[in-house]
DNA sequence: AGGTTGAAATGACCATTGGTCAGCTATATA
DNA sequence: TATATAGCTGACCAATGGTCATTTCAACCT
């Protein structure tokens, strides 16, 4: 009853095989890091883990399959790092910086989540895809209950809160993910335009904005 | 002096190239919107102008170049359409309305707006990408300046509106880029889910409020 | 009119990709 | 120790974006 499967053992019970197929996610979530979305590939991850492209298949649908895999797990582990984050009566804009420090400084979630609807999702089967939509539902509402606590707010508009969030998280992340122009080639207008799209301050101010809007739509629905 | 080329004949003049790179472009728009970014070739596209693939790449140096030429087009296409839908004195809401559903009718400018920083522009030349950065700083400054008058607003509040309104938008079109669920194989919440994420009214929504938002802070500021 | 020349166009070719599957082999069981 | 099951393998496939030596066309110059 071994709880470690060396790469050239063969994974036989579901134990086993769950180990392996964590092991294979923690490897590629590595690579990810170090090369990105697009230059992952899938012999290359093959060549890291050890095992044979085939094997990768027998535990991974697709590409993107392996992709969601990694999305979710991010969603969970930065789900938990914000709730750590959060206190009772939190000004909004404290509640937006944490929001945004906590899901930058997960270099995997943010660049998977940005990509979701338009190149994951499309590879991957519908049963898988609905069950990943399940989790996403479960974690909007425990991210909603203690965001009510946080902010003082009725459930329902909380859960207002956290999908609007969403939505202006991806917005503001695109800025971020341009290509790196650290050269100082560009010119005083592209500069400035870039600096002006920084993700960070963007994503608060119009997250408090939006949360003071929510508050006042509920005031004057009285 | 002939002002058209026919495929089989050589393109020599600079307006003669011009003319088949935009011969090139469009037939690449309408393929674009029958297949989408990803089933996008550069093989079939080469098919459907007559042309060698070859000859693609004297036309456009890369595939996302290419895209990126289209964005600019669309962006620009877009401008005018939203302009002729502006008055003066609108409200916020009408403004928001005529924003998202003017974008939703062109259908090249927003999945290519999505796809801009973490695909299109990491496979262009440098300079080539600093001059649609600079197109882009002029559209958004000639928006700013109907934005101002439309909803009665300094032009420095006008500039913050549409940058705001480029990252909400990029947000909320992510919920309409998902795969085609038509089939009725989806659970209820999941279901519901998606119609929560509904691009336009989401996006109305917020917009409404980040805009009052901008105006209440310049009303504190006095 | 016929030759020269420079540049536009070509398409076979290359490396690489995601994904498959017939065959191999490790291992639990009898 | 023999057998059967099932995990694993890697050569293989069709497709991609991109290249470049070669071909071909048309404008120019005798």
């Amino acid at each position: 009853m071994s709880s470690v499967v060396a790469i050239n053992q063969r994974a036989r019970s579901a134990d086993q095989k769950a180990l392996r197929r964590q092991a294979v996610l923690e490897t590629a979530e590595t690579y990810f890091l170090e090369v990105g979305y697009e230059a992952f590939s899938m012999s290359k991850l093959a060549k890291k883990t050890g095992l044979a492209k085939g094997t990768l298949y027998l535990y991974f649908q697709t590409r993107e399959e392996l992709f969601l895999t990694l999305y979710e797990q991010s969603l969970i582990r930065w789900s938990h790092v914000f709730f750590d984050g959060l206190s009772d009566s939190m000004t909004s804009k404290a509640y937006a910086q944490k929001l945004v420090s906590t899901a930058s400084a997960d270099g995997t979630f943010l660049p998977l989540l940005i990509r979701l609807e338009h190149m994951i999702e499309h590879n991957v089967a519908i049963p898988r895809l609905i069950s990943s939509k399940q989790l996403f539902i479960k974690q909007v509402e425990a991210i909603a209950e203690a965001t009510s606590i946080s902010l003082s707010l009725s459930e329902a508009q909380a859960i207002e809160v956290v999908k609007t969030m969403g939505v202006l998280l991806i917005g503001a992340s695109q800025g971020d993910q341009g290509p790196s122009l650290d050269h100082e080639e560009l010119p005083e207008d592209v500069q400035d335009l870039i600096a002006s799209f920084s993700s960070e301050p963007l994503f608060i101010k119009n997250a408090v904005r939006i949360i003071e809007g929510i508050r006042t739509e509920a005031v004057s629905n009285i």
